[in-house]
DNA sequence: TCTGGGGTCCTAGGACCC
DNA sequence: TCTGGGGTCCTAGGACCC
């Protein structure tokens, strides 16, 4: 029988520097920049189990972690440890399943053919002590035949542990739960739902479809098959990995501004960056797109798709300001907000042929 | 001293072609 | 002179996830 096995790693980047200094073991540790260090727009990106006691949360801003929990030892993120370790991480469960597909720097898919839920159990068991032994990091695991059920598992066993669903026990898994526990329901989606008297998964399940289509649209016939414990039989199996189809660039600035002397240098910078990224990882681009988050947190995006694939940092430039000048004319004629971000992204990604690399950088010499 | 920096996927409308 | 409807591409925007 085969069964799909979500691994989560439990608060990931903390985990990760409380292995490099186990002294933290058990304290509140936030990963984040402490704003006591100097003034900060950030938020908190992982919480120790501790500091979560305390009101801590992934993505609360930075100053609000500091007054719910004064004595949290606050740790600088150092992103290139946290891919490092996912990378050990994927090796470790390659050696382990026929397939891996990572859904995200902390996380992955894992298809694997047992007879019953009991042996599911016990390799899971497996796979997460290893993890422990060798990588000194704890893991929560969830299977389930369907994959969303099984990360849906994953959330409910953790921190450091184990749920395998049966497929006949979806239905009753599921039930009790609220709709906010389903990937892909919102806090927008869950609120619509509440109006209409579902707050649990159950409660999605015996809604009648025209009631149910108003809100989430032609979503709802696979959000009900979902919470009836008879998910679409997609879900049995997991996608194709495909590579990234977009990378971008985020940038808050220090003081909102709208002074072109600020947000033009600062955008050539992050062109600058982009086009390194993508070269060094030999990727070519066909749409570029700015986006720009205004002081009252309104967006305003304009993009571009490219005749063909292209690179080279000078024609992302180039867009990129192009791009920017449209939006901040479109705003002179509005209300003349400042900007707070900027995000410069391109996508429709392809290889770079080898050939074409040394082409260009023959031209560009 | 409220609200980061990465991503994915879906929808909807207009342009354009047949 | 009148004028349907399907298909696909492009752009903008939004919801959601870690």
């Amino acid at each position: 029988m085969q069964w799909i096995v979500h691994v989560d790693m439990d608060a990931y980047y903390v985990s990760c520097e409380i292995r490099d200094r186990p002294e933290l073991a058990g304290a509140p540790v936030i990963v984040g920049h402490d704003p006591e260090a100097g003034p900060s727009r950030g938020v908190v990106l992982s919480a120790s189990y501790a500091a979560r006691a305390k009101g801590v949360r992934s993505a609360l801003p930075v100053s609000l972690a500091a007054t719910r929990c004064p004595e949290a030892v606050w740790i600088a993120p150092d992103f290139e440890k946290y891919e490092r370790t996912a990378h050990d991480i994927r090796v470790l469960l390659r050696r382990h399943a026929a397939r891996v597909v990572p859904l995200s720097i902390d996380e992955a898919a894992l298809e694997v053919e047992r007879p019953d839920p009991g042996s599911v159990r016990s390799w899971a068991a497996e796979i997460q002590a290893e993890v422990l032994r060798s990588l000194r990091l704890p893991c929560s695991l969830g299977a389930s035949p369907f994959a969303t059920v099984a990360k849906i598992a994953t959330d409910q066993a953790k921190p450091a542990g184990i749920r395998v669903v049966p497929p006949e026990e979806t239905a009753a898994f599921l039930r009790p739960l609220k709709v906010t526990a389903v990937p892909g329901i919102g806090p927008k989606t869950a609120e619509r739902l509440h109006e209409i008297a579902i707050d649990t998964v159950g409660e999605l399940a015996d809604a009648p479809l025209p009631v149910l289509t108003s809100v989430l649209g032609r979503s709802a016939v696979g959000w009900r098959l979902l919470a009836r414990g008879t998910p679409e039989p997609g879900l049995a199996e997991l996608g194709p990995d495909q590579g990234p189809v977009q990378r971008s660039m985020d940038r808050t600035l220090a003081r909102d501004s709208r002074d072109p002397a600020v947000l033009y240098p600062l955008l050539e910078q992050m062109a600058e960056g982009l086009g390194r990224d993508l070269r060094e990882s030999s990727l070519r681009f066909q749409s570029v797109v700015v986006r720009l988050r205004w002081s009252d947190f309104g967006q305003l995006q304009h993009g571009r798709k490219l005749p063909a694939p292209t690179e080279g940092e000078a024609v992302l430039r180039r867009e990129a300001l192009k791009l920017a000048a449209t939006l901040l004319a479109r705003e002179r004629d509005g209300a003349q907000r400042a900007v707070r971000r900027i995000s410069l992204g391109v996508g429709d990604l392809s290889p770079a042929p080898p050939g074409q690399r040394a082409l260009e950088s023959f031209l560009a010499a």
